[in-house]
DNA sequence: ACCACAACCTGGCCGC
DNA sequence: TGCGGCCAGGTTGTGG
């Protein structure tokens, strides 16, 4: 479920309801949840500790600590943040509990049970791999350029790579290659200068906006489908061009949608907007 | 490097 | 209503 907008929005949400509040008690309910270290360990060390900030890289939440500390979450495809008054019912696929020192629950609900919890002296261990933050002054066309060349594998397989660029997931990655009007088999070392400079205005474009519109809500159920911490719905897939649109016509030029499998994802294209003629490829 | 595939989990939806 | 099959916004590990 949640990419970098959807993430990005739950840390704005969550700073004003975290930053300053120690952790009174944690409850694991999912053993699994916890990596690195015991459920056990993770809870006593958490324990009595203030958080300091609330931040993201990629789709990684970083609650930095007083001890120096890092609590780092990934949400995967259907973890979910929310925090509630102490004594409201405990819902469903709730695996964790926080009580927080003003009589608030934070708690991680995850139907699918793929997300992550870390406690870790340094963030850099479990985010150490990831690769520019598409919305930073460090991400360039150059960059993105530099780091396709000699890549055989589709662009699209790799934006889905967080090595490559940190935060892009299938939503985003099919929405910016429609936006950049790039075909997403295209081999990414055949990708020119001036490809790139389009493809990196375009997922910054994609990602900025959807950040501004809540992140994308898919789906029907409240358990897969994105909720902000305070409930809020995102609104960004009525912005879809592509994503889950196959068989529509195209926005553009009217041609209908288009849906294949690359590296195993459902991938969504405009056969006409995204055209690609191979080098030597033409047949009579 | 690259690819396919399984695994981690559960729920929703579709067709029969 | 029930059941099988396929779908799902993410990542990791294995084997070729």
């Amino acid at each position: 479920m949640p990419e970098l907008p959807e993430v990005e929005n739950t840390v704005r949400d969550l700073k004003p309801l975290l930053v300053g509040r120690r952790v009174l008690d944690v409850r694991i309910l999912w053993p699994r949840l916890v990596h690195g270290k015991s459920p056990e360990a993770f809870a006593v060390e958490l324990t009595g500790r203030q958080i300091v900030n609330t931040d993201r890289r990629g789709k990684y939440l970083l609650f930095p600590l007083d001890n120096g500390c890092t609590w780092v979450v990934h949400l995967r495809m259907t973890g979910q943040l929310h925090v509630v008054p102490a004594q409201a019912e405990v819902e469903r696929y709730v695996h964790a509990v926080l009580d927080l020192d003003n009589g608030q629950q934070l708690r991680y609900r995850d139907a699918r049970k793929f997300g992550r919890f870390y406690l870790v002296d340094e963030p850099e261990s479990v985010i150490g791999k990831l690769g520019p933050e598409p919305l930073s002054e460090s991400f360039t066309p150059l960059e993105l350029f530099n780091r396709l060349q000699g890549r055989r594998t589709a662009i699209k397989t790799l934006l889905l790579d967080q090595r490559v660029v940190a935060g892009l997931g299938n939503i985003y990655a099919d929405e910016a290659l429609f936006r950049a009007g790039i075909d997403p088999r295209r081999p990414a070392g055949t990708l020119t200068q001036a490809d790139c400079n389009r493809l990196h205005t375009a997922i910054r474009q994609t990602l900025a906006t959807a950040i501004r519109e809540g992140g994308s809500s898919l789906g029907g159920s409240a358990l897969t489908n994105y909720r902000r911490p305070t409930g809020v719905q995102g609104s960004f897939q009525r912005r879809h061009q592509v994503y889950h649109l196959a068989g529509h016509p195209c926005p553009v030029c009217g041609a209908p949608i288009e849906r294949i499998k690359l590296g195993q994802r459902s991938t969504h294209f405009c056969p006409r907007c995204q055209l690609y003629e191979p080098l030597g490829a033409e047949s009579s």
